[in-house]
DNA sequence: GCTCTCGGTGGAATCGGTTCCAAAGCCGGA
DNA sequence: TCCGGCTTTGGAACCGATTCCACCGAGAGC
């Protein structure tokens, strides 16, 4: 394996040399930037990512922070940022976070002496960011101090409820998560929000226990799902946080014999992709998207550059899982 | 940051010394160790990885070589290594192989001067592998000298397809993946033998045009099974090489107004998640399982020790999707 | 009492880069 | 011709560990 060394023999130059060529400064004649070069062609040469990095302090590697990295709508987003990263022959370093021992080990190692060139944190809300001296991109939340790639999630959250009015729904319920999760997670009670303003602003009163909260799984959302039914006002409709949970929703209907939307109306959010093949109505959120524009503005603050911080749009996706109410029951 | 000269200079010791406590070496006085571990304890120092690396010219990363990793398969199986490498407290660099050239690079770097401890290979029948000296195991595959953790898919494609005939089924068609994919991949092969061994045994006739083959996806999955209805003779039941196909095998059978499993039986193969919610009737294999499995073959050979290849048992999960055949066309 | 071992230790060399500093080469201007 | 300043260059110092080699001292053997 040749050296740095190797190579400032083998063109008869010093390593310093070598090392601007290598990092291509300005501050080399063209010519002997040729000889360097082919120098290096000659041997095969290249630079050793280690010693580089003890130098300078830094990896080549772009690190991920995320939160259950196998939950489908993460899975879409990192999709987005591998498509880009990939492209970019980049390293990528997946750091999962599910506590906040996680997230705690991961910010400190930010602090440490090896550093990535960049960071991207999706879904979490992280302070104490803007101390690291890093390109940081926020996928899906928000950090002070850097660019994010995010929705309005009331807003989402709003319209969602407002489609759910507009087919004529007014016992309206809502099964979303937890808000006391250690990981401070915003999405969906802002939806919530969003959810509560619009049945507010229709003049819709908000039934005590139609809001109803837990894990964000499948199996949470199904037992949430089967309380509402057996409560004595039953709701017409159900908004669910995610797709995921809309499923279980919907799981728990059919277990009761409600047909859907016959029944029950059900209204996910996410729009992933099984939601297409369930054909599940659902606020559409650009998943994927989210990702390749968060990995291109990264790779544009790394270039030095500035990127801006984007709200994406949402949008109803319309499929079989919503109706009007059944006339004897609205 | 502390360095291991602090530390020296703190405990009164040499370098070497607390190198050598770092790496608990049996030639330090136990004197000295916890002389120089208070010391590591007073100045809150721990070591550089870079510069150990850099030295001992290996990481403590586990790479993950991987195909497609958002494959809702293949993310089962990572779910079952990360679970295992989180608790080890190990980095992970994920290596996503799309392409022959991603691949070469990927073992490239296997010879290079910067190693991981260990390498999990997951579906990729990659070889040479052999000779890079690291403790390798194969999820999904089998890699020759290494541990493998795997399932007898030929053996499996025959039980779904004996399943299919037991129903009562002779006109039982085959969707798979191409076999001609640059990366190599058996499973889809192998099953497909599966299938036209029990097929033969059972003395039935593989009619021609009733294996079908694309890439895995559902939208293609659901093209091949439309032409399949609409071939002369059609099939009663469809066994499809994943589930991800198998949900475009449905969707293409009701789009032609068919139900499944009244008109069609559809059979999937490794019950991922969404296989439960939508009750498809799927060969089962132990996704998560083979994940976590490996990464503790990975983990006790990186220790020193040697692991067992495993073949992993599969099994059929009944639902609703296989029915016996109509009367009338059977 | 004198060697011979051998466990324990210090420290230099090494891994392969980057970067800073000094110096060499070259140019134009006086 | 000499000098100042700028570009270009070589090479030492450094990043922070590991590891090898030399050495010290104490106990054993005679």
């Amino acid at each position: 394996m040749a050296t740095i060394l190797d190579v400032a023999r083998e063109a008869g130059v010093g390593v310093g040399t070598v090392s601007r060529v290598l990092n291509n400064s300005p501050q080399v004649s063209p010519r002997t930037r040729e000889r360097v070069e082919e120098a290096i062609a000659r041997l095969g040469y290249s630079p050793n990512p280690l010693a580089r990095s003890l130098s300078t302090g830094r990896t080549d590697a772009i690190t991920i922070l995320v939160p259950y990295f196998t939950t489908p709508s993460v899975v879409e987003r990192l999709r987005g940022i591998v498509s880009v990263l990939d492209d970019a022959d980049r390293a990528i370093v997946l750091r999962n976070v599910e506590s906040i021992e996680q997230l705690d080990r991961a910010v400190a190692d930010l602090t440490g002496p090896v550093l990535p060139t960049g960071l991207v944190v999706i879904s979490l809300p992280v302070d104490g960011l803007a101390t690291v001296d890093l390109p940081v991109v926020a996928v899906d939340t928000t950090v002070d101090g850097c660019v994010s790639i995010d929705i309005d999630d009331e807003a989402a959250g709003r319209s969602g409820a407002e489609y759910l009015l507009a087919a004529g729904h007014r016992r309206i319920a809502f099964v979303g998560d937890a808000e006391d999760h250690p990981l401070g997670f915003r999405s969906s009670a802002q939806r919530r929000r969003g959810y509560e303003r619009a049945l507010e602003a229709a003049g819709v009163a908000i039934r005590p226990g139609f809001v109803k909260q837990g894990s964000p799984d499948r199996a949470t959302a199904h037992r949430l799902t089967a309380e509402l039914l057996d409560s004595s006002e039953q709701p017409t409709a159900i908004f669910a946080a995610s797709d995921t949970q809309a499923l279980g929703v919907i799981e728990a209907a059919r277990a009761r014999g409600l047909d859907v939307p016959g029944d029950l109306s059900v209204l996910g959010f996410d729009d992933v992709e099984v939601a297409a093949y369930v054909g599940l109505t659902t606020v559409h959120q650009p998943l994927f998207e989210s990702g390749r524009l968060g990995a291109e503005r990264l790779l544009t603050a790394v270039g030095g550059g500035v990127g801006e911080s984007v709200t994406l749009p949402t949008s109803i996706v319309e499929r079989t899982t919503v109706a009007p109410p059944e006339a004897g029951r609205a």
